[in-house]
DNA sequence: GCCGTTTTCGGCCCGACTGTTTTCAGTCG
């Protein structure tokens, strides 16, 4: 059982006790708990299976949610949620996720109209009955009877690198209207979550109603969600939802501190603001009705004795304590890369020629690059060892005329399903570097999966292994691996796991952090398919960042003789 | 239901916008 299926149950329960009108504090404890487990790094339910874990030593979990989720992990259900269900009918959860309803409507639609389900609201509504409960004019029934008909398509997130083409488009819109002081993009984009649901953008400015209006007016806006003197809601064609919050210069810190969240990191902190007779909100850090700072982040974490904490640490996940220790990790920057490890010409499945591949990286500063076409086995865009070795010649070639770049001769081998290797030993010796992925049988078990990567682990000439969980964001998702197996094998090999900054984003960044627990190294790669994409690497970047991950955790963070130095064949030589 | 540098009892994050109202409840982030 994964966990985000107990943190689904767990938040099952608090809707339930929220429609059924329990404490509303209980329900804040079983939401609380919810997002302990979700974001705890490692599988809960097998924790619970060993025994030996102590459940409420996790913040936010105490004796009573601790027995509902070893219930939920040996029996497979939930007392409380068993409990709730005899009063309150699980079809009224879909009901909340319908825009404009919550608790309160929910349960009065139940208890006036014993509306049950989505399909009784559809009827009570087609029918009348909605509108004579009082309470529901025209404008909210329109709004009902829309979610009602789009109940069955949730909302969709997306991923970072297309949620960045929206952020820069509607910034540059904004900017050029003009008479604006500071302009930012703050919420899970700025935290880098590998995808985003809503953009929140937060501009400081003396006119705030023209900035507003201007924001309706963006060209991609299909609908003004809502609009007032200070915030607007807009929705775009694309159907992703862009918040704009309008706010003086002097509480722009506090304002973009507030939206990036986390909303666990930020409740935490203004509990810290409550200890020290403070108060936190958006407009900044106040003393009674006196605002103590606001204008900057650094300020806002300044009144609370913290140390300003980068955006993709504000998850509550103990970089808060951190912070107040001065013991932040330096985490990895994008200037700090010197060479980018996977990439692919039009040799394999590329769509640029070595040439231009190499020009491009040279142009991005970097000190070496690995040239990664495709083993035998990726067909239609393999490479045969004879292909392969001739490529490698004309790198050797292409090397002797070059200054401050060099090319690696590499290969990205594939993972076969019987767990062999696609290329024998002496081709993988002749390479500069090896990275070795799956690509085929991923609907094998996972011991299957497990073993193949170790075969592939074991082999003294790969050099690591390449997006190692096989997910591509958001299509598709891992396939079921061992994965503390796996990485504490790669760690004593000293075989590195890489960090992919294609739209797979793979190693994610809760398994770059276990990783890193286990003592393995990393290397950060675009996986580029043409020129354009080398600048992914912001993109592993920010997976690093969030896994806490510093240079000295990254092999390609060094010069090319360290480089070459740290990885294991320096070692078979 | 959880939690404790002021607490084992009595607290529990904070504010904007909408729609329906004439002062506010409900929803949302």
């Amino acid at each position: 059982m994964q966990n985000t299926e107990i943190a689904r149950a767990l938040g099952e329960v608090a809707d339930l006790l929220e429609i059924s009108a329990g404490n509303p504090f209980k329900v804040r404890a079983y939401r609380n708990a919810a997002r302990t487990v979700a974001d705890h790094p490692d599988p809960i339910a097998e924790l619970v299976a060993g025994g030996e874990f102590d459940l409420t030593e996790l913040p936010g979990i105490g004796g009573g949610i601790a027995k509902e989720i070893t219930a939920l992990v040996q029996t497979g259900s939930m007392p409380q949620r068993q409990q709730l269900v005899a009063t309150v009918p699980p079809g009224l959860l879909d009901l909340l996720r319908i825009p404009g309803l919550g608790p309160k409507r929910v349960k009065l639609f139940h208890d006036q109209l014993k509306v049950n389900s989505v399909a009784d609201l559809k009827d009570a509504l087609e029918k009348g009955k909605i509108a004579k409960l009082g309470g529901f004019g025209p404008k909210l029934l329109e709004k009902i009877r829309e979610g009602v008909a789009g109940a069955d398509t949730g909302p969709q997130r997306i991923v970072l690198h297309e949620a960045e083409q929206y952020a820069r488009a509607i910034v540059e819109y904004l900017k050029a209207g003009g008479g604006i002081d500071a302009i930012d993009v703050a919420g899970s984009f700025r935290r880098r979550k590998e995808t985003i649901g809503d953009l929140d953008i937060v501009v400081s400015c003396v006119n705030a109603p023209d900035v507003i209006a201007r924001f309706g007016k963006f060209g991609d806006v299909t609908q003004v969600a809502s609009q007032g003197d200070t915030r607007s809601t807009v929705r775009l064609s694309s159907g992703l939802q862009v918040d704009l919050r309008v706010v003086e210069p002097s509480c722009f810190g506090a304002a973009m501190q507030y939206f990036t969240g986390s909303q666990a990191h930020n409740i935490e902190l203004r509990k810290i603001a409550q200890g020290k007779k403070l108060k936190l909100n958006e407009y900044g850090v106040f003393r009674g009705s006196k605002c103590i700072s606001g204008r900057t982040e650094e300020a806002v974490y300044g009144a609370l004795d913290l140390d300003w904490i980068p955006p993709e640490m504000r998850e509550n996940r103990g970089e808060i304590p951190l912070a107040k220790e001065h013991k932040l990790p330096k985490l990895v920057t994008l200037e700090e890369m010197r060479g980018d490890l996977q990439m692919h010409t039009d040799a394999s499945d590329g769509k640029a020629t070595l040439p231009e591949m190499i020009e491009a990286a040279r142009a991005l500063g970097y000190g070496y690059v690995a040239i990664t076409d495709h083993s035998p086995r990726t067909s239609m865009a393999g490479q045969t060892p004879a292909e392969l070795r001739a490529q490698w010649k004309e790198i050797d070639r292409l090397n002797k005329g070059m200054r401050g770049l060099r090319v690696l001769k590499s290969v990205e081998m594939d993972i076969l399903e019987s767990g062999k290797l696609d290329l024998p030993d002496d081709v993988l010796a002749e390479a500069d570097y090896v990275v070795a992925t799956i690509h085929y049988g991923l609907k094998q078990s996972e011991r299957q999966l497990t073993d193949r990567l170790l075969a592939a682990i074991d082999n003294p000439w790969v050099d690591a292994i390449g997006h190692p969980t096989g997910r591509i964001v958001p299509v598709r998702p891992s396939y079921p691996l061992d994965f503390d197996v796996v990485a504490t094998a790669a760690a004593k090999a000293g075989c590195l796991l890489e960090i992919n900054g294609s739209e797979r984003m793979d190693l994610p960044d809760t398994l770059a952090a276990a990783a890193k627990s286990h003592g393995a190294r990393f290397v950060l790669s675009t996986d580029a398919h043409n020129t354009r994409e080398l600048r992914f690497m912001r993109f592993a970047v920010a997976v690093a960042r969030r896994a806490w991950l510093t240079a000295s955790d990254i092999l390609n963070t060094r010069p090319l003789p360290d480089f070459l130095k740290g990885l294991r064949r320096g070692r078979n030589r």
